[in-house]
RNA sequence: GUGGGCGUAGCUCAACCGGUUAGAGCGCUGGACUGUGGCUCCAGAGGUUGGGGGUUCGAGUCCCCUCGCCCACCCCA
């Protein structure tokens, strides 16, 4: 046998044990976000490219190099979703939808990257965005949503990290800052230094390699304006007051350009290279952009795959399996019969539908764990009875009414 | 996009320095047990050694290309 089509890079097939976590996490999250008060919102899969470029950013690279863009028939440019904060907000939007409000959404998003542990091109976001909501009392609620999340998922080894990345003036500044006081320097730092000075200063001080050189450097935290050293305080403040457990990390960047203000992520140790479990932050000018209200608004998104890795395997309780086999083809018809009869009281019953030896079939219905075997024989059709047999302790009963034993 | 490791049966893996018909365990199918699962024993099916090209008398093994998987860099969820 030699198989004609595969999956395609980057992506997965879900079933199985899989299947059941990713539908767990999906339920649990529903619970959970409907006692924020947050609704579940679900949209395309595809929008034009413009808005991700207009909203992600230009500069970012998700937009530059990890978009699966095409055309379709008409000539229209697209883009498979790289996230969900753009689609959400332009629906907000586009239906009107009273602002404040607050949605969470379960999605896949596609980005063309290497593949790697807790990395794929077509992934599952599980995220939310509160927009219309100014002072930094929402930064707090949606810290601990997050939190409550991975607490009812039980994933235990994680950490908050907290910033402020301050608004587009003083980034500008400490940006100018940065490569004022690099320009003599940076031939002298690392290959990867070099490209971020052009393309993202900010991420020079986030070297594994130059770490001694650029110890005397400020941090983007020292050139944060009045009202935004005002709201990280608040926050901090209200997070102390709470006794939310997170750590500041003046080095969160944040890969994305609309990001204002506060900015966190959610690491595990239990994962590789890729170890954010999830991350977020506010977006206070973004709504405007996007030809919408100017409205501020905070969202975060995890990433379902990680969020998978780290958490036990969930024990799936099925109903007890009552399988039903047939001596030979002459009582299928009977088998049938029965198994219709038992499904139509609510219990999961099945059977060999092809005909194989009794044997065979009884050996499928042990693989399967099945609780109780209904066998028909010409015996039993004979008495109008079936022969009930309990797999656990291989009693067989003849009965004319089998459904006393199975208690539901 | 860059670097490293790896592709042999459905699964996990063997096969010396290049040598004859590519093996084992598990799983699967059948039998011992003709109307009965698990345990044991026996037998059987199952392979274009990821794909293509090259070197050689001879390639799973060496070389080149390609596809895929894993890990890391970059970046991110």
């Amino acid at each position: 046998m030699s198989i004609k089509f595969k999956k395609i890079r980057g992506t997965r097939d879900i079933y199985g044990e899989e299947f059941e976590k990713l539908f767990f996490i999906f339920e649990k999250s529903r619970e959970i976000f409907s006692k924020y008060g947050y609704d579940f919102i679900l949209t395309p899969a595809f929008e034009s490219k413009e808005l991700f470029e207009k909203s992600t950013g230009e500069t970012t690279d998700i937009v530059q190099k990890e978009m699966y863009v095409f055309e379709d028939l008409s000539g229209r440019k697209l883009a498979l979703r790289p996230e969900g904060t753009p689609p959400v907000l332009r629906a907000i939007l586009e239906n009107n939808i009273e602002i404040p409000c607050k949605f969470a959404y379960f999605m896949n998003m596609f980005r063309y990257e290497r593949p790697q542990k807790g990395r794929y091109r077509e992934f599952f976001q599980l995220g939310a965005e509160a927009v219309g909501f100014k002072e930094p009392y929402i930064d707090l609620e949606v810290l601990l949503l997050a939190e409550d999340l991975l607490k009812n998922l039980g994933i235990k080894d994680y950490r908050f990290e907290i910033n402020s990345v301050g608004c587009i003036s003083d980034r500008e500044k400490y940006s100018k800052y940065l490569r004022n006081i690099l320009k003599d320097k940076i031939n002298n730092f690392c290959e990867n230094c070099k490209r971020r000075y052009e393309r993202n200063p900010f991420r020079i001080i986030d070297c594994k390699i130059d770490k001694a050189k650029i110890r005397e450097i400020k941090s983007l935290m020292d050139f944060l304006c009045d009202d935004c050293r005002r709201h990280h305080e608040i926050l901090i403040n209200l997070l102390e007051k709470e006794n939310f457990k997170y750590v500041e990390n003046p080095l969160i960047v944040r890969g994305l350009d609309y990001y204002t203000r506060t900015a966190f992520e959610i690491i595990s140790d239990r994962l590789g290279a890729q170890d954010a479990l999830g991350g977020g932050g506010r977006y206070d000018f973004l709504l405007k952009d996007m030809g919408g209200p100017d409205s501020p608004g905070i969202g975060f998104a995890f990433g379902v795959e990680r969020l998978m890795l780290v958490m036990e395997d969930i024990k799936k309780k099925d109903k007890a399996l009552i399988y039903v086999v047939y001596v030979t083809e002459k009582e299928k018809d009977e088998a049938i019969k029965w198994v219709r009869k038992i499904r139509e009281n609510n219990l999961y019953a099945d059977m060999e539908w092809d005909y194989r030896s009794l044997k065979s079939q009884m050996r499928k219905a042990n693989n399967k764990g099945a609780k109780w075997v209904l066998i028909i024989g010409e015996e039993e059709i004979k008495r109008e009875k079936v022969k009930l047999k309990n797999m656990e302790t291989g009693e067989e009963i003849l009965t004319d009414n089998p459904f006393k034993f199975f208690e539901k």
